[in-house]
DNA sequence: TTGAAAGCGGTACCAG
DNA sequence: CTGGTACCGCTTTCAA
């Protein structure tokens, strides 16, 4: 397989009488070159579709005009509305993304860290992996001046860019929400304990049940240490939620895999939504009214973070020198009531 | 923003007083160097955690380990597992892969083309845009001997490489499904008329009509040429099959968008499903019996199909010369009966 | 079995 | 305003 000879800039240089120098400098528009021969350059390079090699560009710039993106799934809801918020901004900005999956388990997050580094990406975007708990390699990173923008899991490092939504908002409406609709025994299933969203989702959820003087049941929060990436993990979460002395009688759901996995399971096990259980889950699928019932939902602004945090980065990367002013951005998580947390009758636990 | 200094190949040649030539042999372990330098340079490489230069080494090779992909948008269900897929595929031979979404417009799909070559890919997966109907721009990489494997959505151009669904027998199984549940009017919501996919799957369609003896009604095809990204598309086609002088008993949908907008719709309307009105969708949702009332789905090897495509790429552009013979691969698209198709009562149309 | 050196396609420094 | 040239890191031919 041989691709057809490009055109370089020495090509152009003969062509022209020129020396490479004055055709790179016209390419680029210097100032030192006059107008008459970057317009002579400009006209040879268009006629004959002149495109810059970026290997060699790369090579000698030290940029790839690259980022590197680190998820744990890509056949996710949200994630998948993420990457293409992402893919927008890097594109506009003539950076391309490469995405690798860490299908939360940390080796993997630390090969694909290697995998980009090989890649001499420009900068990271990165989500951790739920096993992830150590985040030394991500310390290495940073400390090497190349620029890491973490999104929606945060590590628990100092100084850092981060672009995550209102988790602790979004978990306190749901569960107050569900309190004012008569639920008082309501389980948490959520990711793993180490990561960031689980820890401010649990304390919305927490500020919520405060407010309502409901003591903390800790027999209510489950953890699913593959982030819903397995159904029996969710499966078993339920049971136990459902097996307790004093029953739950409404879930709210973490993220966008394990509420779909919880509606699943009680679906399987013939449980009325909501007059049984009720039900709020986050996740971004993008009719949640097609349910069964329609399913009350927390909705991350997913687009928005991929675009942001990509912007964020490629703003570093394009800095003279590494912003100190770290920004956390923070976007909105909103609640939608519909069904599956409005009991039938309001008579709650009727005496 | 400056990056520590990687070692490279003349430090280890420096370090070990050799040659850089014989350090580089040594690395690809050439049969021309002794065991034991091989052995001292290789030692020395992994202590210093030696990584080849790829931006170099691309330069100098012509091959940058990347493949272009090309798909319509990346938030959809289907399309989010074939990226998983060659991903997975990709990753495991040491490719990257960098993604571009057409949204189904020409216009970007020959933008992202150029983007992608300016990258210098070695090769790329593509599945069409709905309103693409030249394709003169493939022909032209196909003319420079890079590599394309086509997916899901082929173009109409000879001798080249693709995979697949059997979108016939998907369509066909459907249709014959829902005519023997007693609907005999069935419309069809699919993408674009120039898609291949659109074709198969009204051959299927017609297929089964014919075994039944229902005359084809024209009325009954409703295109939507944004391949459903727009709501309002399938709102326009769902109601002029619900206006058409005999109206529609049945919808088969083509299209993972198209399946969830469909539902959407039918649900704003208040019909009863499958009552009023039947439906089979394509859709690779993980859980169709979520929906209200479960749906019953034509399945695609999603995952399959972006592995499988990735891999035959990678096999072209790791050929020495051109593949001559061009395959077609066609996976599995499984129908999978649950309520939305199945009438209450088996008396259709009660005289 | 090893080394010297040309060169991939640009960039940028130094001269003039 | 323009040209010459070293160099980015690696591969490969040619010579020893």
């Amino acid at each position: 397989m041989q691709k057809k000879d490009a055109i370089t800039i020495k090509d152009i240089a003969k062509a022209l009488n020129l020396s490479v120098a004055t055709v790179s400098r016209s390419l680029k528009d210097s100032y030192q070159i006059s107008e008459q021969t970057k317009k002579k350059v400009r006209a040879y390079a268009e006629a004959n579709h002149y495109m810059p090699n970026l290997m060699a560009q790369s090579l000698k710039n030290r940029k790839t005009r690259s980022i590197g993106l680190m998820i744990c799934s890509i056949p996710n809801n949200f994630l998948a509305e993420v990457i293409s918020g992402i893919e927008s901004a890097a594109n506009s900005k003539n950076y391309h993304v490469i995405i690798t999956q860490s299908h939360e388990s940390f080796e993997r997050e630390m090969q694909n860290l290697d995998f980009l580094t090989s890649r001499a990406v420009d900068g990271f975007l990165v989500s951790i992996a739920t096993e992830t708990q150590n985040f030394s390699h991500f310390e290495e990173i940073l400390s090497q001046n190349l620029p890491i923008v973490f999104f929606d899991r945060i590590p628990d490092i100092d100084n850092i860019h981060q672009v995550v939504s209102d988790n602790h908002e979004g978990a306190y409406n749901a569960t107050k929400h569900l309190l004012q609709n008569g639920f008082t025994k309501i389980g948490h299933i959520t990711s793993s304990v180490n990561l960031s969203i689980t820890k401010e989702r649990l304390e919305g959820y927490y500020k919520a049940l405060e407010e309502f003087n409901i003591p903390l049941n800790e027999m209510y929060i489950k953890y699913c240490h593959h982030g819903g990436m397995l159904l029996e993990e969710v499966e078993k979460a339920i049971s136990e939620l459902l097996a307790a002395q004093i029953p739950v009688d409404a879930i709210l759901t973490a993220s966008d895999r394990i509420t779909t996995a919880t509606l699943k399971s009680l679906q399987e096990r013939g449980l009325k939504i909501p007059d049984d259980i009720g039900i709020v889950g986050f996740t971004n699928f993008s009719f949640p009214e097609l349910f069964n019932p329609p399913l009350t939902t927390v909705n991350q602004s997913a687009f928005e973070m991929g675009k942001t945090a990509a912007e964020l980065l490629i703003t570093q990367i394009e800095s003279k020198r590494p912003l100190k002013a770290f920004e956390k951005i923070i976007l909105p998580a909103v609640l939608t009531v519909r069904k599956t947390s409005m009991k039938a009758k309001q008579n709650t636990v009727s005496s």
